[in-house]
DNA sequence: CGGAAACTTGAAACCTTTCAAGAGTCGTGG
DNA sequence: CCACGACTCTTGAAAGGTTTCAAGTTTCCG
């Protein structure tokens, strides 16, 4: 059964992704999913600073990220940019396409990406095969609508939450991929942290400090490690201080 | 064409339906709005306060506001609730719960309001019958993540900014559904307001009061009159101040 | 008409930003 | 392999916008 191999090389399809249960697939069955895989485009690669699409731009279809980071950046008028999403591998992104048929917003990787795409033009006919997959995108939307009014709630409170709660959720959301959730590598700078959290940068870097001086991480550069995910969890929460051990 | 009384009373369907341009059925033919109507269950009327649905509970289907507005509520772990929406007449609800099942956010009448609702227990049924329907509701869930994004950019901006935002936020959405757009009811408290743009209800009241003072509004408790919409507009985009007149 | 809720306004307190300077990190090339 | 330059990060001190606290006024509704 594992002999899918096409014109002599081996084809990476959804069937043997390793991410099958994280991606667009879950919900399909084996026969669905297989009938996916004909129609996605198997991974690309792209360089740090590459765009997966830019803000303006036509749909092409849903991305998944199989490998590395990118972020979501939009512009306002004067052409500030604003980080407004971080993906991380397994995680899906260009549903911000779907009603305009444009992006809302700028897509680029914050290191080596690799990623399948979901070809637009070929949505349509998918969806006419396999009447599931169109729910489950909707689904998959719908949890991203929900991921922005957590970031909505969470750009309202205090410098110490929003920073903690993006630590934290960072950490989850690796777990969820099989990733270490107590240790691994910021991609975002402190700059788009901030812009992220809606912080000064200093503001950032400050407050990784101070954590750091309380024990509950250890930060180097971008190298993050978590000691103490209660203590930040409470932070989140705007519990009071846990007493310093 | 106009006989649609169905057991002597006259039946209110998407076809008559005053909003029918601006609702679900945008995108459809004349023939799946006929499909449609049939499931969806006619206006409905709740007080002042009611909820039209409650943070955790089942997936109902998808309401459309006929008349009046309505606020959108999440609440964190102490249950501080916090405003991350407001509806006015002819706008949809009811997406947060598509991805689990169960609503993320409460849904509350801010005055007598009338809505319309497609049951979630015949949308299966529907989206096979109109292929188009899923595809109409996913462009306006896309739409709705758009307004999130927009959203936590603004709160990244001044109170100034914000408090403008708002205000023309209103102003065009009525515009689109038919009403004034330079005349209006604040359905929401200051305190809401605040809430919702991440601010104090005393700095909500301070800046519409200096908005006032400079001519630009009319403010007199929760109505509003706006007099100079380029200078709010300037604001919002961070321009410069426009010279005083 | 009376009471509760909503709103306004002032002054002090506070958190975050801004400005500034220096240290660290990374990649490239001598 | 180390030096250089660009970029990123850290840290301090002052400035500034919002919040908080407080008191008074207005609006709404029974």
């Amino acid at each position: 059964m594992s002999d899918r191999t096409v014109r002599g090389r081996l084809e990476v399809t959804c069937r043997n992704c390793s991410l099958m249960r994280l991606c667009i697939p879950s919900g399909l069955t084996q026969q669905e999913i297989e009938h996916l895989s004909r129609l996605v485009i198997g991974k690309k690669t792209l360089q740090r600073g590459d765009y997966l699409y830019r803000k303006g731009g036509k749909f092409r279809g849903i991305f998944a990220i199989k490998a590395g980071t990118a972020k979501l950046v939009t512009y306002d008028l004067h052409g500030n940019g604003y980080v407004t999403g971080l993906l991380l591998p397994g995680e899906l992104l260009g549903f911000d396409a779907f009603a305009a048929d444009r992006h809302e917003c700028s897509a680029i990787a914050l290191e080596t990406v690799r990623y399948c795409e979901l070809p637009a033009d070929r949505l349509d006919e998918l969806c006419r095969e396999v009447p599931k997959l169109l729910r489950e995108l909707f689904r998959h939307a719908s949890a991203k609508l929900y991921g922005e009014t957590s970031q909505v709630v969470l750009t309202k409170r205090t410098a110490d939450e929003r920073v903690a709660t993006f630590l934290l959720d960072i950490s989850r959301r690796l777990q969820v991929r099989g990733f270490s959730a107590l240790e691994f590598r910021l991609s975002l700078t402190r700059q788009d942290i901030g812009n992220y959290l809606g912080l000064a940068l200093e503001t950032v870097s400050r407050i990784l400090g101070k954590f750091a001086d309380e024990g509950l991480i250890g930060v180097h550069s971008k190298h993050v490690r978590i000691f103490k995910q209660e203590a930040l969890q409470a932070i989140c929460t705007g519990s009071a201080e846990l007493p310093s051990a």
